[in-house]
This record gives structure tokens, C-alpha cells and sequence, in this order.
DNA sequence: TCCTATAGTGGGAAATAGTGGTAATAAGTG
DNA sequence: CACTTATTACCACTATTTCCCACTATAGGA
């Protein structure tokens, strides 16, 4: 499973190079066939490939005239691109992908158990901070009992 | 199966290269054929016309006295049109669809899994707006317990 | 502390894809 | 039926992308 949180650059040409470690487990699990997609919250998902699949199957399974679910389907599945890495370990981020998360030079990848998240370093803070000042807050309410 | 977004241009004569990747994609199920229709949400929708076929059939057998339904098939079917790409992989988007979906020099192409959406940039932003400030309500009921 | 091995970065060249234009053909009109 | 206009197919040029190689930096071991 995937976890911890990286500090990146994009190079000039959007290329992404994925530290070593986070490559090798990535690289296991589809043989290196990687899905990078949209999230809501304005950041980008990486999944192994075969993670993804069944996720996008979910999605789409829902009726495609209905308003919310159009809005979700054009979201995840509507930017899913298929990723591989360069014999150097990098992957390739798209200028839509770009565009989308604001991803300038410097980037977090966040390992999340399943897959990663690719945040741009001021949307990043953004996530740090709201989680930071709403303090206690953060709990949802089924997790009322939850201790570290 | 398709998916990815791209930004692309239409020229002056309406012509609209499909990128190589999707371009193979679709060439390989109906040997080219494709079929370039409406959708209820303004933007086009583009299937391989194998794909199509029984969707046109499924629509054609709702009742056409129902006023939804005979919406739906004047909309869907009587907008549909055979097309196919050229030599360079581009196809030609008549003026009637390009009107109706307000295409004019920037559009996005996006996967949908069966098939492609083809927006106006104007049109894929206000849709790309929606499901952002939607937030988190974005998930349908049924889907409820999802998790990314 | 220095040397070696491994990882990260940048750049360049070949191949491929995209764009615009021109010519030929077909269709429409007087 | 001839002429004009529109459409389609083809060709050539330009731009982009992708792949590969070389250099730099870092970390680990002797």
C-alpha cells in the first residue's frame, strides 16, 4: 500500500519523476500501467491500472442522463489518461492535467493506501491548513469514538 | 475503452483532428465508421457505429407519441450523421452539429468509456464549474458509501 | 573522507502527428 | 447544357512529441 508524502518537480517539458521507492510499488502491482485522473477537490489520482479499472466500471455504470452522475463520469473518467513511466522512472503529465490541478514546478505526491494524489504545493497548504484550523473538527461523526 | 481529455482545434473548414491515440482507438472496432451526434447536455456525443446501432434501436422503440421520448429521439437520432476521418485522421463536423453544440475554434474532446464528448472549451468549463462547486454533493445517493 | 553505485535532471535528435493549402470532383443553378 | 460554387481527397510543410543518452547530484559503503 501506498503512503507518504513527497515533495517534486515538474521539469520544463511536465515531466514528473516518481522517487524510486513509490516507482517499485507502483511498477508491481499493472507492470508500470498507470491511470492519472481528475478529483473534485482540484488534485490529480494515480492508480495502478488494474486498481482503476473497476472503479471506472462503477462510474460509468451509472445512467448517463442523469445530472449528477454526468457531472461525475465527465470528471473522473473524462480526464483518466493512460500513464507509463520513461526508462528514467518519469511520467508525463498532460497541459489539461496541468491546467486542471494548477500544477506548476513544484508538486506533493501523497501516498493514499490504494493509489496517490498529485496536488499542486499551494493546494497542498490549502488542504494543511483547513485541516489544521479546524482542530478537533476533523472527525466525522461515525468515527465519534476514534483514537490514535 | 475510452477516456482522457484533450483540448483540440477545429479549422477553418470545420475539419477536426482526432489525436493519434484515440484516432487508433476508434478506427480499430468499425473500421472508421463512426457516427457524430446531439446530446441533451449541448455538446456532441461520437460513437464507433457498431456501438451506436443498438443505442438508435433501444431509442427508436420507445413510444413516439410520449413527448420525452420523441424529444429524446429527435434529438439523438435525428441529429446523427455518418462520418469518417480523412487521410490525416481529421473529421468533418457539419454546421449544424457545430451549431448546436456552439463550437467554434477551441472544443474538448473527451472519453467516455463506449464513446467521446465533444464540448465547446465555453460549454466543458461552465460543466467542469459545476461539478467543483458542487463539492462533495457530486456523489449520487446510490453511490453513497463510495470510495476512491 | 573518498570512491562507487544509484537516482535525478536536462537536453538533443529522430520520428510522428498536426495544419493548411491546392487540385480534382461533384453538386447545384441559371 | 454550361458555368459556378461547394465539397472532398490528397499532398507538402511545420510543429510537436517521444525516446534516448549524457551529465549531475546524492547516498551508501569501504
Amino acid at each position: 500500500m501506498f503512503r507518504g508524502a513527497t515533495a517534486l518537480n515538474l521539469d520544463a517539458k511536465g515531466r514528473l519523476a516518481v522517487p524510486a521507492k513509490h516507482r517499485d510499488a507502483l511498477t508491481v502491482q499493472s507492470g508500470g500501467r498507470l491511470v492519472l485522473t481528475a478529483h473534485p477537490h482540484r488534485c490529480l489520482l494515480l492508480y495502478p491500472q488494474s486498481a482503476w479499472e473497476p472503479i471506472q466500471e462503477k462510474i460509468m455504470s451509472l445512467p448517463s442522463l442523469d445530472k449528477q452522475a454526468s457531472l461525475l463520469q465527465r470528471l473522473l473518467v473524462g480526464f483518466a489518461e493512460d500513464i507509463e513511466l520513461d526508462n528514467a522512472g518519469r511520467m508525463l503529465v498532460s497541459p489539461v492535467l496541468r491546467e486542471f490541478a494548477t500544477l506548476e514546478k513544484q508538486v506533493m505526491l501523497v501516498g493514499q493506501g490504494s493509489h496517490y494524489e498529485l496536488w499542486s504545493l499551494d493546494g497542498w497548504r490549502a488542504q494543511l491548513d483547513e485541516a489544521l484550523t479546524q482542530g478537533d473538527q476533523v472527525l466525522p461523526p461515525e468515527m465519534g469514538n476514534f483514537s490514535l
